[in-house]
RNA sequence: GCCCGGGUGGCGAAAUUGGCAAAAGCGGCGCCCUUAAAAGGCGCUGCCCCACUGGGGGGCUUGCGGGUUCGAAUCCCGCCCCGGGCACCA
């Protein structure tokens, strides 16, 4: 007999899928597409391709086709496309490093993916593939870019940004993890420039509000989205400075403690600073604090422990609840980003004013009373972040202070000193890169139609599109785009005038190419337009996502933005794209985190060459929950590899043995132990599926079926449906194990059934063979087990008590002793308490 | 500091959601097949104690300490440890 060939078999089936497209679905109007179905969007996050691929995308694609099958074989249609995020900085890296073009580079890592896909026998619609750095994808991604300019949402502006010094480019405040650049580790540092910016604040609230649309997201996805916009709730309220005539606003969450304020503090970037020092003794000594303020980058400045520093301006505000007035000074602790760049300080119910308060030995007034009586009214205790009735606050005393909140707040609304107000930690999101290997903005700056000196920003018409990205000999950035240097496409005439203009030369942040794909993906070779609206209105949303956490923040919340903006600008029938979100857990290997420079990488090439795919995308859905971690053992894929053969060898057996008699109408002993046996794992298998994507269950029954089958199969051949049963064993196994062993799943189903296991409906657990005559009854005395005794499954209490008490293990506790309780579980277990 | 996860045999894990703790896998031990090995097949395998020719019996056990309950890995309260996110955000 030959033994279990993974080669030859896999080889097989993808060759079936290729030549007969079995996995590509057709649109709704177009001939093939199947309306007696309801649609399924099963998607993977598409890779970003540099080299080859690992483990982590073998993981995430054999969950998202595990998936696929199961959806597939339960009735939907489902559409479950693939693609890549090919534009980025890590071809272009190398492009500077070894002078290879970034297009070449990443069309040879495309066709290394394409390669392995095939060889993993995922089930994808190939005629949906993409990917972005094409013109025929960019061009779309141009084109939305305009309708965002056109609707504000897209805006330039100077800016104070995130400069990587080594990748010679600005960051989106996403790419800046701990003050390094996220790809480099490079410390970033500011700088000053114009930039172009996607208004995602505008959103805030409705990418908050709009988790109540999600069906099922993990509930750490949706804390990090939370915590990452930073929703605080609290009031505007206007210091004036009569000195110079200026009104300062600042936000704060703490309306309640106004009157405690004791000094204000501006942050170094504010643009008044200037004005309200210029020509004053403080102006030499603020102007020093300001550049070295400007020099620190974001991670000295943000470093815990760091002391308070600041520099007092010698001028003063008026706190508007009490007309006092304040001290102004300016200090590092004070950001610009936040709020308006400036606070007054409660030094009594904050501890970040509290200790500069101190470093200055300014003033600190309580006007909440803390809990403990004892030092409720002094000055220990403080600072007091808590709740508490209000002191030393006028009218205001002896409420409590979330009561003289809204109170405070109100009375500075009719005042017209400030109001309720929502501040955002979320900025937004800066767009543009200085690079070359990304879509280019599809602007043009033209001196004629600009107005004093400036330029005007003017788009290119959507029938000009796309802006094509030119080649250029030089990749490395020189704090400009590299595409400034291809000075025949840069200059271009004006749309609007006709006149000379200059192309911006600037690229588009990669997440924006990836915000879109998994529309395009329903139309993809669309000519005349970025989608077909009833494609989208019939496939949105994705059904399931399924992508790594690393995503949690960036990309999945760029891509609610742009739906919502998209919906907004009337292309697109839903609010968000991904209906169900699964986030899978890394892979590591002895332990770690898999790296080159560790030496502790997982090839999965070399594994599918050992084993055959079934076998590693098998091993990779049993190694534990695949929302989890897991590490990476090869006696493990050994294990599942011993499986796979197992079951082949039984397969072999059936097929070779006699076809034996039919089923039996009414199976008995070991023939029904079998049956059961099989039953019993089919609603294992689809219970663990819908619940959570469990795939290390499903799989563990599927190998409890084969055991079994292993156990039985000897005495069963021969028996009356013995054979039968073994080959309804082997073959059930099969159609269970299908959707991660694809290949080997189909060619028993062939060889046992005949005909297409895809195309089989996922089986169905027979209840009559769910359910047994008899139970094991759990006899406790105490709690504590004592026996167990097979009893008649439709037994009543009264039987299983006397069952229970009649049993010798249990007399022996029961002696003496008077039974106080008797409870009950029928089917399942007598509990006696004793004394 | 705040917010999420998680802690169960030698290892990664199960436990139908309050009812037999440890399924399936790995590792380990033993047996069968074989001239031999590999492959394969079969069995045993949480810890401790008593008994042992053979069969057996008892206790303990889900990070720690309490609680609720006839009964807790599961629910409640208080701690400890590990991983992740946010953090000078007013």
């Amino acid at each position: 007999m030959a033994g279990y060939d993974p080669k030859e078999i896999e080889r097989k089936w993808q060759r079936v899928w290729a030549e007969e497209k079995t996995w590509e679905v057709a649109n709704p109007g177009k001939p093939g597409f199947d309306d007696s179905k309801p649609k399924s969007y099963v998607l993977e996050m598409l890779p970003y391709p540099s080299g080859e691929p690992h483990v982590g995308h073998l993981k995430c694609y054999s969950v998202g086709d595990a998936i696929a099958h199961f959806r597939r074989r339960n009735g939907f249609q489902v559409i479950h496309p693939m693609g890549y995020d090919s534009f980025g900085l890590p071809a272009e890296n190398n492009a500077i490093k070894t002078g290879e073009p970034p297009r070449v580079a990443t069309e040879r890592s495309i066709a290394s993916f394409q390669r392995q896909f095939r060889e993993w026998g995922i089930s994808i619609d190939w005629s949906r593939e993409l990917a972005t750095h094409t013109p025929e994808y960019y061009r779309w991604t141009q084109w939305i870019f305009l309708r965002l300019f056109e609707q504000g949402l897209a805006y330039r502006a100077e800016a104070p940004v995130q400069w990587c010094p080594k990748d010679a480019t600005v960051l989106a405040n996403e790419q800046v993890v701990d003050g390094r650049c996220e790809r480099c580790g490079t410390e970033v540092v500011q700088r000053k420039l114009e930039q172009w910016f996607f208004r995602i604040t505008d959103y805030a609230e409705r990418l908050l509000a709009d988790f109540e649309l999600l069906e099922n997201w993990p509930e750490h996805v949706i804390t990090m989205q939370r915590n990452w916009i930073g929703r605080s709730e609290g009031a505007e309220v206007t210091f004036r400075c009569e000195e110079v005539g200026l009104d300062f606003p600042v936000f704060t969450t703490r309306p309640d403690t106004l009157f405690g304020a004791t000094f204000f503090v501006l942050a170094p970037e504010h643009p008044e600073l200037e004005r309200l020092v210029a020509g004053t003794p403080a102006e030499a000594a603020v102007r020093e604090y300001v550049d070295r303020a400007a020099r620190e980058s974001a991670e000295e400045r943000g470093a815990e422990d760091r002391e308070k520093t600041g520099v007092p301006l010698g001028r003063s505000v008026v706190n508007p609840v009490n007309g006092e007035e304040i001290p102004m000074f300016v200090a590092d602790y004070v950001l610009m980003e936040y709020g308006t760049g400036a606070i007054m300080a409660v030094p009594a119910h904050d501890e970040r004013d509290h200790e500069f308060a101190r470093a200055f030995d300014l003033p600190v007034r309580r006007v909440i009373e803390g809990e403990d009586p004892d030092v409720a009214r002094d000055e220990q205790g403080l600072p007091y972040p808590g709740d508490g009735p209000m002191v030393g606050s006028g009218r205001f005393d002896g409420k409590g202070n979330r009561e003289a909140y809204a109170e405070i707040v109100a009375w500075l609304n009719e005042e017209r000193r400030g109001e309720a107000a929502v501040n955002y930690r979320l900025r937004d999101w800066l767009v543009s890169r200085q690079r070359y290997w990304g879509a280019p903005i599809p602007v043009v700056y033209c001196d004629a139609c600009g107005e004093e000196g400036a330029p005007a920003i003017v788009p290119v018409p959507d029938e000009q599109l796309p802006v094509e990205l030119p080649e250029v000999e030089d990749y490395a950035p020189q704090g400009r785009s590299p595409l400034a240097a291809a000075e025949d496409w840069v200059a271009t005439e004006c749309p609007r005038c006709g006149g000379p203009a200059r192309r911006e030369t600037d690229t588009m942040d990669t997440f924006v190419d990836s915000s879109w794909y998994f529309i395009r993906y329903l139309d993809p070779r669309n000519a005349e337009a970025a989608w077909d609206a009833s494609a989208a209105a019939h496939w949105l949303p994705v059904d399931q996502y399924i992508g790594g956490v690393e995503h949690a923040i960036l990309h999945l919340m760029y891509a609610r933005f742009f739906t919502k903006a998209l919906a907004d600008c009337g292309v697109l029938g839903v609010q968000e794209p991904f209906a169900n979100l699964f986030a899978q857990g890394m892979i590591t290997r002895d332990g770690a985190k898999m790296s080159k420079s560790r030496g502790n990488t997982v090839s999965p090439a070399e594994y599918v060459e050992r084993y055959g795919a079934d076998t590693a995308r098998t091993y990779i859905c049993f190694m534990g929950p695949p929302e989890r971690d897991a590490d990476w053992v090869d006696e493990g894929v050994e294990g599942v590899n011993r499986f796979l053969s197992r079951l082949w060898r039984l397969c072999e057996e059936v097929e070779a043995g006699e076809e034996g008699d039919d089923p039996l109408a009414t199976p008995e002993g070991d023939v029904r132990t079998l049956l059961a046996k099989a039953h019993w794992a089919i609603d294992k298998a689809t219970r663990d599926f819908q619940r959570g994507f469990q795939f290390n269950t499903v799989i563990a029954a599927v190998m409890e079926l084969v055991n079994e089958a292993y156990r039985l199969k000897d005495g069963l051949y021969g028996e009356p449906g013995g054979t039968a049963a073994v080959r309804f064993a082997a073959a059930t196994a099969a159609s269970l194990v299908f959707p991660f062993a694809p290949h080997l799943g189909a060619e028993i189903w062939e060889r046992l059934r005949g005909g297409r296991v895809w195309e089989e409906p996922w089986p169905q657990a027979d209840s009559q063979l769910l359910s047994s005559e008899t139970v094991t009854l759990v006899v406790q005395v105490n709690g504590k087990l004592r026996d167990r005794i097979e009893a008649d499954a439709e037994a009543g209490k009264d039987e299983l008590l006397a069952l229970a008490r009649r049993s010798e293990k249990v007399s022996r506790f029961l002696d003496g002793k008077e039974v106080v309780k008797e409870i009950v579980v029928p089917g399942k277990l007598v509990n006696l308490v004793v004394r």
